[in-house]
DNA sequence: CTACGTGATGTTTTCGTAAACACGATGTAG
DNA sequence: CTACATCGTGTTTACGAAAACATCACGTAG
């Protein structure tokens, strides 16, 4: 690593911020009457601020976060642990964090991580600690093992969309209610059973979908047919699609995302299977392409602005130590009825 | 604001970490020498090293970052400002930038804008700097007047796939090159004009591709039919594809993005107009969906991924003061040719 | 044998802010 | 008219880490 060559050799004149001292020197007054100043403490006389903050003006003062970090000891920041940034979900989640937590005064710092292991989940929190944050929000992260994680007890941490066998407050889209509800729409609609694409095995959110779709068939009398496993991305959608258009028997389709359920529309397109007419195919997470799809997709919409600030409330909850709200948030996703379901052929 | 009350009456002891001193209390050294092996400094004794390390094992030692930044005027940090993370590309950028970042030592501190105003870009720089950031990209934020934003002459800026006029590193994909590549291949198709469905006019990226579209166009010889205007939606270019259904003599479209070419698609088969049959569709963007839209979209690809590590390189090299590298970087974007195009109806 | 370099470590100081505490001036209640 | 709160402000100190400087033990060249 070229850690230490790049630290020791700079110097550091050059880059230099007034400090509240040269504030407090400009304006005739203590250091101590800026600090009340700059945090608005209200015992401050009307004029003597006035100059204060003049002075800060011409100065172009600001505070410095590190300096002040290190006497409250906050840190005025979240860290935000995400997989995939690329997934629409994840990302609208985060902007949605993002907002919540400007609104709330705290800045966000952002953590990618690229492989779904407990190693990379480790290595950002450890990262995020070092960089030093209030509190921390995992999202679509399944952690295999939380207690390895080796946080701090007094770390305030709030997971999203993810595995709840774990000790963290949780928000989450009530999963079992969005897939019962698209599974049960296909059956009313006289389809014999409902084949599920499913998202990746180690995935939370897939594995809850997968198991409300059978349970929502066996609970129908419906028979259960083999799962079809993809990984969200429309490719693996294209390639259960193309086994499922082989199955004349198959005439609904439940995929666990908009994504997949792209890649099924794609590969019924090509084996000329017209949709809804012979098969009808139904997504889940609504995002903004699913009504122009070919059909517009009947999906199940979720809002994951809603999902975002949650998070962030019970993550300040925690930060400030008012530890009264609900442990568990789940956010009730709707069914959207677009025109790719329909009857089954007669 | 609750500012003051929500400050004032917490007390610190119980969120306690220890502290270098404790660790060299622990360790038999002064806190100097923990501080040589937490930084890796390598004048210790590697006895002494394992000695210190062991302490803060056993201690659960982290160094505290506020300090650190307090002493060295670092922060170990980069500021993102990046408007609509929902858009497929801004995110993957955000994506790439935080990957590099990572690997460079740095953390991200993201900060997500709404409305493209400058008071919206100002405000959020004004938030970075007091969180105190060694550097700050912007992504696609078009800034009215870059002077009015009051940075210091001293904070690094890259500016990702946004405005040009102004003083900072810039690093985007040559809008020109990818535009006409689409638009030769229209015309070389043997269409007699292309429609060009654009992105808002207050985004340099979409001002840029109608240029050049036009540019393109005259270069050929070809007929400039008016400018339909969309705000990257799909919503917006399904409006702008049921003017372009109604116009018999239209039979080429390049939409600005693959979103809205998504919902022109979708106003052509609304409007029983075959493609590329009738009228041919390109795009701009190449997400993850264009190969599975039907018919399968001929687009531009972009590779995000570039253009976010090459900020983070831009930015490391102005925060590091080397600032001998590009100032200008443009990423080549590439013509993918699918399904979507073809020659017009004789 | 001494002077001096070198490597390992300790001591002191500094960074910018906010809390704790101190102080004088003014107002007010008994 | 004194005792005592209140308000505005200044002084001191603590926060945790790292740089600058100091020290000490050794080894070696002259």
């Amino acid at each position: 690593m070229a850690d230490k060559a790049t630290r020791t050799p700079r110097s550091r004149p050059p880059r230099k911020w007034p400090s509240m001292a040269e504030v407090a020197a400009k304006a005739g007054v203590s250091s101590q009457t800026v600090s009340r100043v700059a945090n608005n403490h209200d015992n401050v006389d009307e004029a003597t601020r006035a100059r204060v903050l003049a002075a800060m003006q011409e100065l172009g003062y600001r505070p410095n976060a590190a300096a002040r970090a290190l006497v409250t000891g906050k840190f005025g920041a979240i860290g935000v642990v995400s997989f995939d940034v690329g997934a629409h979900g994840n990302a609208r989640t985060l902007g949605a964090i993002a907002d919540a937590a400007r609104e709330a005064g705290f800045s966000v710092n952002f953590m990618g991580i690229r492989a779904q292991t407990e190693a990379a989940v480790r290595q950002a929190f450890r990262h995020l600690m070092l960089q030093s944050v209030d509190g921390i929000v995992l999202v679509e992260s399944q952690m295999l093992d939380t207690t390895s994680l080796h946080l701090p007890p007094t770390m305030p941490v709030v997971v999203a969309d993810g595995d709840t066998g774990h000790q963290y407050p949780n928000v989450d889209f009530d999963q079992a209610s969005g897939t019962q509800s698209v599974v049960s729409h296909l059956l009313e609609l006289g389809h014999r059973t409902v084949h599920h694409v499913s998202g990746p095995r180690d995935s939370f959110a897939a594995r809850r979908r997968a198991e409300t779709w059978e349970r929502t068939l066996v609970a129908a009398g419906a028979p259960v047919r083999p799962t079809l496993y993809g990984d969200w991305t429309p490719e693996s959608g294209y390639l259960a699609g193309r086994t499922l258009a082989q199955m004349p028997e198959a005439t609904a389709v439940f995929a666990a995302n908009d994504q997949m359920a792209l890649g099924v529309l794609r590969a019924m397109h090509e084996a000329g299977r017209s949709v809804p007419g012979e098969i009808s195919v139904a997504g889940f997470d609504d995002v903004p392409e699913a009504p122009f799809f070919e059909p517009p997709l009947t999906t199940v919409h979720q809002d994951f602005d809603v999902v975002g600030r949650h998070c962030v409330t019970l993550l300040l909850e925690q930060i400030e130590r008012r530890g009264n709200g609900p442990r568990r948030l789940a956010v009730e996703p709707t069914l959207v009825v677009r025109a790719s379901t329909a009857p089954p052929p007669a």
